[in-house]
RNA sequence: GUCCCCGUCGUCCAGGGGUCAGGACGCGGCCCUUUCAAGGCUGAAACGCGGGUUCGAAUCCCGCCGGGGACGCCA
């Protein structure tokens, strides 16, 4: 309907990782982006040239892409707006500094920071406390900011905020009013030549064309000193979405002392990309009245809008992820599965090249994965569910084994039931249901003894997937080797 | 302290003048069952408080309280 092109950013600074509150903000703009068909650009705010390096912007592209976050224009991909670091666009802010020094929305202030730290802590001190207000150097005397310059005096730019008010339109909030007397006349370039982060993502925004600007909620009060700036460089105000935070369980904004923070903290605990960003898009939105909670990619994509985003704050729930994350799990084929796990299996000793996708024993490791599926709450929880199907060797539990086949009868009946399966045809899960109970029938003591030994025999666990089936995907000979195995131990 | 945002089950959300206040996670019970899961059914569980407006308020308005955020030559 609208003829204007939606572009939306997403615009980390490099802190070498990306956490959950930038990877929700991330997914905010994606889906807004992909639902309209419009660009996500990736943008990377290192103007702190200390704490910035490649590595550092590795981390967070490493979670976008695990996210399958994919960008339209920023690192890697390029675009018409290179560069996509703002350490490259030091000059483009300078050169807008100085035109609203020119035109007269900014000026000179040629006091210390250490000058500047003095006063605010006599004014806190002085209980005054109007400090927020700084205009000391706003109409400094043309002589004495000659003398200042003669005597090469470092100079920071400050913005000259007006008389009134100034709105924000936000999508989340609606309009919020702000008294600019209550904004200070912040600095936008400092002495070092460097913009802060007021002049650069207005900068960037404006030349960037961004008509959207989707981000954390604790942005909110830097937003009417932006509006200002765009007003005075004469350029479009873009609309605002303000997202609420992400709160720990104790209502505190998340940090490390709630444990993972970093997406990639959770691919490392097995969590699926396809869950996370389910769990991520639900918290602080929701499609509305429908009550659907699993979510693919392509339905949040259908389904995401800005005015379901909900104002409040919200607290991460790791239960919660999990459930979506055994959703995903049970989604997802066997053979993908199996695809993700192959590292893991392969680093435990269990993988074998048979096991390849088009190899022969393709099929065998797809079936195993079927009757673990319901069972795992993480991909991590593969390797150990699926060691005694895969391993040749099985190990025993020693307490298991005393518990359900230590006596000499049970294992007389366990020798029994081999010979029983090497005559058995099919040799499939029901027809194996019916010879193990029909056995048991006969040998007089309860299915349920002679299954909890079998069992144990099979796997040297109390615990696996149901019997029968694992002892049709086992195959007859290695059954029949198994119960002997433990029956003459 | 100043400015701003937010207040529905423990948590995430729906509802937005008249609903038995709905769903999901978690928790309890039952069912299924060879273990463990998964699944089905079911139960407990909420409109922060006080004033208005109205025939009627969880819903609209005001105040209070509570939670959060921002107040840097950080981003």
């Amino acid at each position: 309907m609208t003829p204007t092109p939606i572009r939306v950013r997403f615009a980390p600074s490099p802190t070498g990782y990306l956490h959950v509150g930038g990877a929700r903000t991330a997914l905010f703009n994606w889906l807004y982006a992909r639902h309209y068909g419009g660009t996500f650009v990736l943008r990377i705010e290192d103007t702190d040239v200390e704490r910035s390096s490649d590595e550092m912007v590795e981390g967070i592209l490493v979670g976008m892409r695990w996210l399958g976050l994919d960008w339209d224009e920023g690192p890697f991909v390029g675009g018409p707006h290179e560069p996509y670091f703002q350490s490259g666009r030091l000059e483009r802010y300078r050169a807008l500094a100085q035109q609203l020094v020119d035109t007269g929305h900014a000026y000179y202030d040629y006091r210390t920071a250490e000058e500047i730290t003095a006063a605010r802590t006599a004014a806190e001190q002085g209980d005054t406390d109007d400090w927020s207000h700084d205009r000391a150097s706003r109409d400094l005397d043309p002589a004495q900011a000659a003398a200042y310059e003669a005597e090469g005096r470092p100079r920071a730019i400050r913005f000259r905020v007006p008389h009134g008010q100034t709105q924000v339109r936000d999508i989340v909030h609606g309009d919020i009013t702000f008294d600019n007397a209550t904004i200070e006349d912040f600095v936008i370039l400092r002495s070092d030549g460097h913009p802060t982060y007021h002049l650069s993502v207005v900068a960037d925004d404006v030349d960037m064309q961004i008509t959207s600007v989707i981000r954390g909620d604790d942005h909110i009060s830097n937003t009417p000193k932006q509006v200002l700036l765009y007003q005075a460089l004469g350029a479009p105000v873009p609309e605002f979405a303000h997202v609420p935070l992400i709160l720990g369980a104790d209502k505190k904004r998340l940090s490390k002392r709630h444990g993972a923070t970093s997406v990639i903290e959770y691919r490392a605990q097995g969590i699926l990309p396809e869950a996370m960003v389910n769990f991520l898009a639900l918290l602080g939105w929701s499609p509305g009245s429908s009550d659907q909670e699993l979510f693919t990619r392509d339905e949040l994509v259908r389904a995401f809008s800005l005015e379901g985003i909900s104002g409040g704050n919200a607290v991460f729930n790791n239960e919660k992820l999990a459930w979506f994350n055994i959703q995903h799990m049970m989604r997802l084929s066997d053979s993908e599965i199996v695809a993700r796990v192959e590292s893991d299996l392969d680093a435990a000793g269990l993988w074998r090249p048979s096991f390849e996708h088009g190899h022969d024993e393709h099929a065998f490791i797809c079936a195993v994965i079927a009757l673990l599926k319901p069972r795992l709450h993480a991909l991590g929880d593969v390797v150990e569910q699926a060691r005694p199907l895969i391993a040749r060797e099985i190990v025993y539990d020693e307490a298991a084994v005393a518990k359900h086949a230590g006596t000499p009868e049970m294992r007389a009946h366990l020798s029994a039931l081999a010979d029983a399966c090497e005559a058995l045809e099919p040799f499939d899960a029901a027809t194996i249901e019916q010879a193990v109970r029909g056995y048991a029938e006969r040998a007089g003591i309860k299915a349920g003894a002679m299954i909890h030994a079998t069992r144990v025999a099979l796997t040297g666990r109390t615990v696996s997937p149901g019997l029968f089936e694992v002892m049709a995907l086992l195959g007859r000979a290695t059954v029949v080797e198994r119960l002997r195995r433990l029956a003459t131990r």
